[in-house]
DNA sequence: GGCAACTTTACGAAATCTTTATAAACCCTT
DNA sequence: AAGGGTTTATAAAGATTTCGTAAAGTTGCC
């Protein structure tokens, strides 16, 4: 079930969206101006913000920038205004979709639709499973091959970063830069130390690694067993 | 620079549309049907998709489908009707977003950015199939005849830059200036010994080789097999 | 304080890249 | 077709960078 964040600070607008999207199986939660919206959003990380432009506090326009600091959710603006310019700006602040009140609900259900089929795959999954792996990221558990191995923050973000680009050669810069932060991309002593406590901790033979293999000069590489 | 195709029967409405998306440094082909526009989407697999709801033969609805069928391009729909049904049927058909005419182009540019912003970054192709020979460059494997071949970094851009331009012949100073940079378009021996190397993994019989061709003073061409 | 996690440092081992040397192939001139 | 000069092929030694690992130092929290 997906999940729908309103903002609007006119309660009766409010009314209306939470009672035909409810009805059409969605889960709502609604917020009366942008910082509610943004406290909402971090807690509750909802699949898709549907916004009024104008609210008292921070608008539309700042609440679709401040989510798109931290988020590509897909967003739909509504408006009373239907002036292009309004539009313009609503689009290139981060916003999907774009929305002129007064608007008809199925064509609103319709955009939706439109925007949640297209997410970024659903939202992450919470639970992974790859081969010898079944991670769960709600829990921060790991199993290989049914052990459970514990592991340290860090040590599970990168393993989760690699897990879920099985095959692939991800760059030391990119691990670094999604563990880490863009501030860390060159320290790639990290990588390695980390590297060989999850190999530690995950391969059968550490000095012979099976699961994370190094591609010399580039970076690391995840080969689900099985 | 991305590409657009634009599908419209009316031929004011598509020397507008390419004038106007042309200018913003898009690069624009159109179709008058969407026959044309399925042809021209295979040969040309351009980013975005602009197409007219109501045209001859098949309607801008079915086009949406076949799209669908075998892309996940971001689709805008154009239309007179503003009724709410035709957008309901139109998003839910796999429209990304539907614009009613008239309507304005800064509007219609926005959009485009919006959905262009969220396509799944439609860089180079990661796999690469010539003749006998699959890259994939995300994963930086080689497999020739289905035989998988580890190739060091300096050896795997070196292939991949022959493959990519099959049976033409790449001068030494290019092929030197595209992998080791602008400083070292004279240092032919390392050329020399990567090609070797090269030749040694991937030819049959590195002495004759079949895929490598050298062009004595010139440079090297590649030749796919089958 | 004690513990766990993270950061930093150090060094031998491994892989890659660079350089060098020599033989073979090629082109041009005679 | 013979010879000289140049380019190419190949192997192998040398240099450089990176990788793996252990261990010591630091930070933050109960």
């Amino acid at each position: 079930m997906n999940r729908i964040l309103v903002v609007d600070d006119e309660p009766q607008i409010l009314r209306v969206l939470r009672r035909s999207l409810t009805t059409h199986r969605y889960e709502v939660r609604v917020a009366a101006d942008g910082e509610a919206a943004l406290d909402l959003f971090h807690d509750w990380s909802p699949d898709l913000v549907i916004t009024d432009l104008s609210m008292p506090g921070m608008s539309g326009l700042e609440l679709c920038r401040r989510l798109r600091a931290v988020s590509a959710v897909p967003i739909i603006v509504l408006s009373v205004k239907g002036e292009e310019r309004a539009k313009v700006e609503a689009l290139d602040a981060g916003a999907d979709d774009y929305v002129t009140k007064p608007f008809g609900m199925d064509e609103l259900l319709a955009r939706v639709r439109a925007a949640l089929r297209r997410a970024p795959a659903a939202g992450p999954a919470t639970i992974i499973d790859a081969g010898d792996f079944h991670i769960d990221r709600e829990a921060r558990s790991v199993t290989v091959k049914g052990r459970e191995v514990h592991l340290t923050p860090k040590e599970f973000d990168l393993l989760v970063h690699l897990v879920q680009h099985p095959g692939k050669v991800l760059t030391h810069r990119a691990l670094l830069g999604a563990i880490w932060g863009g501030n860390y991309v060159e320290q790639t002593e990290y990588l390695r130390v980390f590297i060989g406590q999850l190999r530690k901790k995950i391969e059968p033979d550490p000095a012979r690694p099976r699961y994370i293999l190094t591609e010399p000069w580039i970076g690391y590489r995840f080969e689900p067993g099985a």
